[in-house]
DNA sequence: GCGAAGGCGTAATAGGTATTACACAAGAGA
DNA sequence: TCTCTTGTGTAATACCTATTACGCCTTCGC
């Protein structure tokens, strides 16, 4: 019963590999097929194991769901961050962070993680706040705080810095929506429709030159 | 075996209030629970009749969906096109375009109309393919006729007309979106917010004042 | 090697619901 | 009033898959 001795190190460690080898088969089968359509049989083919293991790791199919999607919960916030950091002037951020979110984004791997947490979100409330609290609201902010700083700079705005940054990620993130729900169909943004969008709403909050 | 005749009025009558009471239960039960969580027990027990009626009347639980949201279908373009009709100058024009749109949007039974639609675009590609081609592209290209007779009355726009009726679009409908989804978590956006939004939009469309 | 703990594989269990089948009743027309 | 078409009510079918139960076998620690 000693948590931290070695001897329950090596048992930890299979177990720690079924883990691994039950999210990673679990997210490719998602990816490909959808959350729904995704059988626990299936997963349990793919990485090997057992179903008994399975359950005893994540407790059920969402437990697993919950641990898959923990990977890319921070992808938006954490580009943002980055970005931010390098503390270029507004334009070149902006249009840097367009380019980055949508590289990533339009991603078809990251696409499909989308359409999952869409739809979980709207079968499932409780998902759907937690997802919103934990995820969008966190690069919300992120955003928000990058406009606020280039405000307490002296960096002239064209209007309100938080009303800004929400225009500015709805102007992006809208696109990556319409990708996933729309499976494709609608052609997705080229880099150029990017910059152009982006050079707008430079334009518009008083940034551009 | 007559089609006009009168002999098969009364029935042909009867089928079809059968066929109204089908639907409007099933809207309010999807409205309520979703499509998914709504069985059609549920529905025939609301609507009266019977489940061999249902089914000859609509096939199967898609063929209701399908009723149902065809009623709603033209929502959003039949607004662009009535506001458009208008003839009024391009500030005053989209300025009420974003009130009459949120104001529709917003309302609660439509979103959960647009959440539903949503959530079969997810499951179903074909669902998606056919409701992006037939309801959103409409819209959408209403909006970029409205913008390419602007233009061509020789009112001078920053930008290209396509892509300004899309930026404009994905302004007001990204909220929705995100309502829809998000169950209301985040706040919709107030009647203010939306002014400013399409204040920001003139000044960089070049149509301000 | 030994003993036990715990994963493994498989096979029930269980609950839900779309879909179909069938016998009955009620209304339209002659 | 009789008959036939057609909706009705109910029950049975069918299928799917999450979840649980259980006996076996491996592997770890000694």
């Amino acid at each position: 019963m000693t948590e931290a001795g070695s001897t329950e190190g090596l048992q930890q460690e299979r177990l720690d590999k079924r883990r691994l080898a039950f999210q990673q088969a679990a997210r490719e089968l998602f990816i490909e097929q959808g959350y729904e359509r995704t059988t626990l049989a299936e997963v349990v083919d793919r990485a090997g194991g057992s179903l008994a293991t399975l359950y005893k790791l994540f407790g059920n199919k969402e437990g697993l769901l919950d641990a898959v999607l923990a990977q890319s919960r921070d992808l938006g916030h954490s580009v943002v961050e980055r970005v931010a950091a390098q503390g270029l002037p507004p334009a070149e951020t902006l249009h840097r962070l367009g380019a980055e979110l949508n590289a990533i984004y339009l991603d078809p791997p990251n696409l499909s993680v989308v359409r999952i947490v869409i739809g979980r979100s709207i079968c499932d409330v409780d998902f759907a706040r937690s997802f919103f609290d934990l995820s969008q609201m966190k690069a919300k902010l992120a955003m928000r705080a990058l406009f606020r700083r280039w405000a307490d700079q002296g960096i002239a705005l064209n209007g309100d810095p938080e009303m800004l940054a929400d225009l500015f990620l709805s102007l992006l993130v809208f696109d990556f929506q319409i990708q996933a729900v729309s499976h494709g169909f609608m052609a997705p943004p080229t880099e150029a429709q990017v910059r152009e969008r982006t050079d707008f709403f430079l334009r518009g909050a008083g940034l551009a030159g």
